[in-house]
RNA sequence: GCGCCUGUAGCUCAGUGGAUAGAGCAGCGGACUUCUAAUCCGCGGGUCGGGGGUUCGAAUCCUCCCAGGCGCACCA
């Protein structure tokens, strides 16, 4: 069961790559100012580069270099330093840069901006959709467990993390070249079945189970739990229904595929919704048969002893509680089939990296599967990885699906629909196709909400909050989009063709600021993989639509002199592919109008 | 008790060693005969939980406290 409630975990320490920045034009910039530095300084190219960093405001210019490493071995201030190097390079300009300055202990370097932009909004211009992907991960592998919700229970808002989150690093992975395969880990085995067919057996009507499948078992599951306070005796009925399932009988195994279907009927539904598909369903019962070879393996390899009638890995000496595979009563555990799951995912898939998005509050689990792994001797433990994220809470404190405090996902996404039709409604009535718009804010604005907030912190769960289209959302930045495929209806029939001399017209600071922005998305898309964060790359749209926001109050865009008029429309195209591109990778739509 | 995570403006959060700590929301005041006002501009608002340390420089790194959250053998 990957996500019954809860929250915490890790923060920068699994990342797997975390190189450079690129950001192809500034990169640029920075080789050739750290060459024209290098006899200045008697510094190595290559490590003056490291040390240009970007100035606060445009006013500093667009690259500084830092004069306070030099201060110690010239033995004067830092000031000075960036005095007698801005004297030494006063009158001079490079390709990429026009002149540098001395600010206090800085020197700034101001970007040669008619080659910048030319070379950025090209870029973008002859990239199209794939400006911003890479092929960095050459086709590698990478496994992402993710979703896993639990049969036998409604899809909650506390499913929605771990399947958002997964989904956008698939696709972000996806992009950086990588070849991802997301697996639903359902919990689809575990004693909570032997509580349902308790609840079954003693309370259930078959009328009301079809007639609302996902609900009513939800209401056993829960009245399970109310009846189990006064009478111990019903979990250990359920443990023994859950061992003969295990074992196979017969009315068990019956009662486990109905459940198991009626469930997967309504998260298939939410799935669609949401355009998530995923590779392989592979519950934890789909490991049932290798449970055996698992055991048979710690037990050869000396990794776990009987304590008490279980069988446990003693993980002491690495300073972990002790980890459970097989109960005194013979049944499995989570980590057994987790471990399971591991070696079976290895051996079919071969990944690179193997990723577990799933509440922090399974951390320990995690690091125990980890070690264990490591103690068989696998040496792509290491590539196993938790990303956690931190849970969604009521004011009041926790949800929990036993005790019925608890948000339907479906409700939530339902409710965001219907307001961003009624939006709609009000503020653009001629729109032909209002449905598919009210579905791409609604449900953009639920993703959103979850992916822009750093994963590992806790998210309180406030209607008003997700209800909310203003600021700092998804509407706000498919709002930029839909302005911008108005712009260009209007502009004309067909898209601006690429032209340099035009955009040699764009320079006013609106501009410079906005193409500045458009050229990091290609760092911002490897940031976020690197770190498994996609609120890095949700941040990032939102500092293009506040740039693109700000251009087009100050800068009209049809105006009748045509070379500006190209500019600006080639300016604004680049802008549309950035931030479709950008929201596609957080599986969010940008629609054309809305 | 032990371990992990979090603590930044009234509220929700950005900010993974550099210049005066930034947004959104809420509040107040402006901008639609002009490419969609789901927007933009302005104003107010801070012991970056607290103390010590490392560093030329710390919200950021180390350490000790405090507060909240989450875990820690027969659940998942």
């Amino acid at each position: 069961m990957r996500c019954h409630f809860t929250p915490f975990g890790l923060k920068y320490d699994q990342i797997f790559y975390y190189g450079e920045t690129r950001w192809p034009q500034m990169d640029h910039c920075k080789a050739e100012i750290s060459r024209v530095l290098a006899p200045l300084t008697k510094m190595e190219a290559s490590r003056i580069a490291g040390l240009l960093e970007e100035p606060p405001s445009p006013e500093l210019g667009d690259l500084a270099f830092p004069c306070f490493i030099l201060a110690g071995q010239w033995k004067k201030s830092p000031a000075e330093i960036a005095a007698d190097l801005g004297r030494a390079l006063a009158g001079r300009r490079g390709e990429c840069w026009e002149r540098a300055e001395a600010r206090g202990p800085y020197l700034n370097f101001y970007l040669n901006y008619p080659l910048f932009i030319r070379d950025v909004l090209k870029r973008i211009y002859e990239a199209g959709p794939d400006y911003g992907r890479s092929d960095r991960g050459q086709g590698g592998v990478i496994v992402i467990d993710y979703s896993s919700p639990n049969i036998c229970k409604p899809f909650g808002i506390g499913h929605i993390r771990s399947t958002v989150i997964g989904h956008a690093l698939c696709l972000i992975l996806e992009a950086m070249g990588y070849r991802t395969i997301g697996i639903n880990h359902l919990g689809d085995w575990g004693t909570q079945f032997g509580k349902m067919i308790v609840a079954y057996e003693r309370w259930g009507e078959d009328e009301k189970l079809y007639q609302d499948p996902v609900n009513y078992l939800y209401y056993l599951y829960v009245r399970f739990h109310q009846e189990a306070e006064e009478n111990e005796a019903l979990e250990e009925e359920a443990r023994a229904w859950f061992k003969r399932l295990e074992d196979g009988e017969e009315a068990a195994v019956n009662y486990w595929k109905l459940f198991r279907r009626l469930s997967l009927e309504n998260y298939e539904q939410i799935y669609d919704l949401l355009g998530i598909k995923f590779d392989y369903y592979h519950g934890e019962s789909h490991y049932n048969d290798m449970l055996d070879d698992v055991i048979r393996m710690v037990q050869e390899k000396g990794v776990a002893v009987e304590s008490e009638g279980a069988l446990i890995v003693d993980l002491e000496k690495y300073g972990l509680p002790p980890a459970m595979l097989r109960k005194k009563d013979g049944a499995t555990l989570y980590l057994t089939r987790d471990l399971a799951a591991a070696m079976y995912r290895h051996r079919t898939f071969n990944f690179v990296k193997a990723l577990y998005v799933v509440g922090a509050e399974q951390k320990l689990h995690f690091q125990q599967m980890v070690k264990i792994l490591e103690l068989l001797g696998f040496p792509w433990a290491q590539d196993c990885i938790h990303v956690p994220f931190g849970l969604i809470r009521f004011k009041e404190g926790r949800m929990s699906t036993r005790e019925g405090k608890m948000i339907l996902l479906e409700e939530v996404l339902r409710r965001a629909i219907n307001l961003a039709r009624e939006i709609i409604e009000e503020k653009n009535p001629d729109l032909a196709d209002k449905e598919s718009a009210a579905k791409m804010v609604g449900l953009g604005a639920v993703r959103f909400g979850d992916l822009s907030n750093d994963r590992v912190k806790d998210i309180e769960f406030d209607w008003d909050k997700v209800l909310d289209f203003s600021g700092e959302t998804a509407a706000y930045i498919q709002y930029a989009h839909a302005r911008i495929c108005s712009i260009l209806r209007r502009g004309g029939s067909a898209l601006p063709e690429w032209s340099e001399e035009a955009v040699a017209a764009l320079g006013r600071e609106e501009e410079k600021a906005l193409v500045k922005t458009l050229a990091a998305y290609p760092g911002k898309i490897e940031a976020s993989a690197a770190s498994y964060r996609p609120s890095i790359l949700a941040r990032y749209l939102i500092d293009v639509a506040r740039d693109f926001n700000r251009f087009y109050h100050e800068c009209p865009v049809l105006v009748d002199n045509p070379q500006l008029r190209q500019a600006r429309l080639l300016l604004i195209l680049a802008v549309r592919q950035v931030i479709k591109n950008g929201l596609g990778l957080l599986g969010i739509a940008a629609p054309e109008e809305m």
